[in-house]
Formats: structure tokens, sequence, C-alpha cells
DNA sequence: ACCCGTTTTTACGGTTTCTTTATGCGGGCG
DNA sequence: CGCCCGCATAAAGAAACCGTAAAAACGGGT
């Protein structure tokens, strides 16, 4: 998931689909639009989203047809339909949706839901893409890397175990992991890369490299990055 | 997650809460019942439930406070509740609720939508096996020990040995079995080895090393981590 | 071909962990 | 009663590991 979550609003009636848009955009996602089941499957092929708003009742095709689709794209579902028949919503929820949600509703009450929703599906893929640590804050997709305020510069190693540390938050990763992950097989006996590596992040995002607090040393197994 | 997941309703009203309890009896869970917010949390130290079902207009105290206990012991929450604010659900949700209903809710959905937050939980949880004696708890996953509040270190040897006792909770092991297991088939016969390490993890873990009831001895036989 | 940032090696002192040995206690048994 | 065995405890020497520094090898760009 980029720093912007992409979300693609299902939703046959234009002014409903603009004013989900409106709000999602205002709140830092961008969104795309879907008259219909041709448009959302193009849409999904073209850049898939993190997140799908489906309308169930579709004009060209039934929305619980899409649904499976969707889930096997690696998308959350929140459906959002005017159908608030008890059966349709157990369906729905059975077949993979993460929320339903019946007309009209609350925008911020929806919005609060999308939040849930993403936090649901960023879990399942636990690719978190941006992390913050005390003062250090590391942006996957942009490969940025940042302490306090100012940007931190990072070889393309020291970012590598970075990011398969920050990729793992909070989990205690073997030497051998880590240099599978960043190495390759070949190497994962090779400690001393890690140590340099280690050291070298250390002294660029550690208040106080003598006393880490962000990697820490489990000794004789490996490193973890707090969470 | 067991097979059957143990589900905890937290809700003041009695007639409520046991047509709730029922109703998810009848669907192969297993439910506790806690009429308050004290009540709640002895529930929650006997045996963490996978999913909480709580009504925010608890007598004793807000349902709100107590969401973050729940996140924290690991159990996905569901809000059932009456009050319909948006401003609320916001917030529920936001403080970390994977679902909001408002009450009167539709008996079926209500299930549907636990099934969903089980689903949830369990993508989140993964395959991380967490195991809960007494006021220890181990969390093979990270590789990550805690008694009470603090975490505790444990050196290489002293983590695997404990992880095998914990692999295997209840059951008696041998003295080669986990030597085998530790420190391989070459060192079965050194018992020194595991006394020290046991040792180590009794004064680590144990409230009262002198008197271990955490990790028992069987005379002649080997050791056993409590159930 | 040269320069500069990066990666790979190598070396060393200090610390943690593991192994080994020694001692004391208590219960079963002759 | 005294001996032996299994266990808990303590402590010390050995080994493994870590952080640190710095030199050597590498590689892309000019």
């Amino acid at each position: 998931m980029k720093s912007r979550p992409l979300i693609l609003v299902v939703e046959d009636e234009p002014a409903i689909r603009r004013l989900i848009c409106r709000a999602l955009e205002l709140n830092g996602y961008v969104a795309r639009e879907a008259g219909g089941a041709v448009e959302a499957l193009r849409a999904m092929r073209a850049s898939p989203p993190d997140l799908v708003l489906l309308d169930l009742g579709l004009p060209d095709r039934d929305g619980m047809e899409l649904l499976p689709l969707f889930r096997e794209g690696g998308a959350a579902v929140l459906v959002l339909t005017a159908r608030g028949e008890s059966a349709e919503k157990v369906a729905a929820l059975d077949s993979g949706a993460d929320d339903y949600v019946t007309k009209p509703f609350d925008t911020d009450e929806l919005l609060a839901r999308v939040r849930t929703c993403l936090r649901h599906r960023q879990a399942v893929l636990g690719q978190t893409d941006r992390l913050t640590v005390g003062d250090v804050s590391i942006d996957m997709d942009m490969r940025r890397v940042s302490k306090g305020l100012e940007e931190v510069h990072l070889t393309p190693k020291e970012y590598d175990v970075l990011a398969e540390l920050a990729r793992h938050a909070g989990r205690l990763l073997t030497h051998a992991h880590l240099l599978r992950a960043v190495w390759g097989p070949s190497h994962q006996d090779d400690v001393e890369y890690l140590r340099v590596a280690v050291r070298a992040l250390r002294r660029k995002l550690e208040s106080d490299p003598a006393a880490p607090v962000l990697i820490r040393n489990e000794p004789g197994v490996g490193y973890r990055l707090v969470a």
C-alpha cells in the first residue's frame, strides 16, 4: 500500500459516487470511480486498489459476483448499498466482505469504517509501508527514511536491512533470516556484513548509538526493531 | 485460536446477555458472560477470549476504557451498544474496535459480523502462537517472554528449553527429549546443562523460585510445564 | 583511467553466554 | 545410621558473540 491508499468506488448513481469520492479525496485517499461492473473490472486490472467500496445494485451485473474477484485481487471490500435485508448482509460478509454499510450513511462513520477496513487489510498483508518509531520514520513506498525533520541517507544495503526489520517490526529476526533476505541465501552465515550494516544504521538513526533503543540485539540470535 | 472460539460478552442487561450467549453457543462458540467492567477484566485474565462483544454503557466503567485492554490481550472487539451517535462509532472504531453494531440488532447479521471479526483476527494473528500460564506469557512468533507486564530477557538456550516445554505444555518431557531438542542428539545425556537452564528459567519466571509451580520436576524422568 | 561512495574483509577488546566442576540438601534403602 | 542418587545452587573458566574501527576491494560515472 502506498502512503496514500487507493480506493475504488463502484456505484452506479453518479451523484452519490462523486460525493463519496470527494470525501475520500479530502481525507488523503486516492479515489477511482466505476459506474458498473465492467468498468470496475477494468479499473481493478489497471491498478489494483487497496479497498473497494461496492454497491451491490449495479445495472449490468450483481455486485455479489464481483466480490470474490476483488478479494482475490488483494483488496479489502466494504459493501455500501441500499439493500438492507439481513440475508444480503450475511451473504456478503460470509463471501469475504470486510464490512457492510447501508445507505443512507453517515460520512464520518463511513470514513471510520474505511480506516478500519484498511487497518485489517494492512494486518493481513503484513506490509506497513510507513512506520514511525520514536522520531524516525520509514517510508517503504518512497524508500525514504527520516529522523526528526531531516531526511537520512542510507546506502542500499543499509536500507534493505532496515526495511526487512521494519516489515517484521517487533519480531526478532535471526542473523540467517536477515542475511538471506538482504544478501541472498549464499551469504546467510556472513554475520560480519550484518554487524557493519547495523552499526551504520545505528549511527545514523539512534540518538545515542552507544545505547541503542531502536535496533536491539539479542545475543546469539539476531536483531529486532522495537515496535 | 481453538477449534471452538471463545467469546466474552460484556453487557449489563442480563436478558440481552443471555440471549446473545445462547445464540453464540448454538453456533458452536464458547461464550463467557460479564455484567460489568471488573467482571470483564477478571474473565479476560482467567482465559483470554478470541473476541469480545462489548456494550459501552456499563454501570461501573465506560466501555471505551476497556477497549485498549482487550486489544492488547489479543482479542478482536465488536462493539454492540445502544449508543447510535456517529461520533461514538468513529471513536470506537479508531480506538481499535473491529466492528460496531447498534441495538436493536438482527441476530443473523450479528453472527455474520462475529464471523468476519474472527476472520480478521485470525489473519492478523496469523500463526502467532501465544501461550499464557499464570502471569507469564510466551510469544513464539516474536520470540518474546514476559512476566506480568515486564518483558523478561532469556538467553538462546533458556528460550529454546522453554519453547520446547511450551510446545508440549502439560506433557512430561524426558531429560533426553529436551536435551536432544535443544543441544542436539550428541548431548542427550548431559543432564547438567538442563539443570542450569531450568534454574535460570525458574529464577526469571517463577514468583518463588524455591517453590516452582511453572516448571515442575518429575524425579528421575524430566520436566513439565504446567498447562 | 581516475575518483568517490559502497561493500567486503580483517582485527581486537569487552561482554554475554555456555560449559564444567564443586558443594549442599533430602529421600530411599540397605 | 550412613551411603548413594537425583536435584538445586553457586561459581569460575572457556567459548562465542558483539561493537568498533579501519583497511582493502569493488564498481559506476565522468
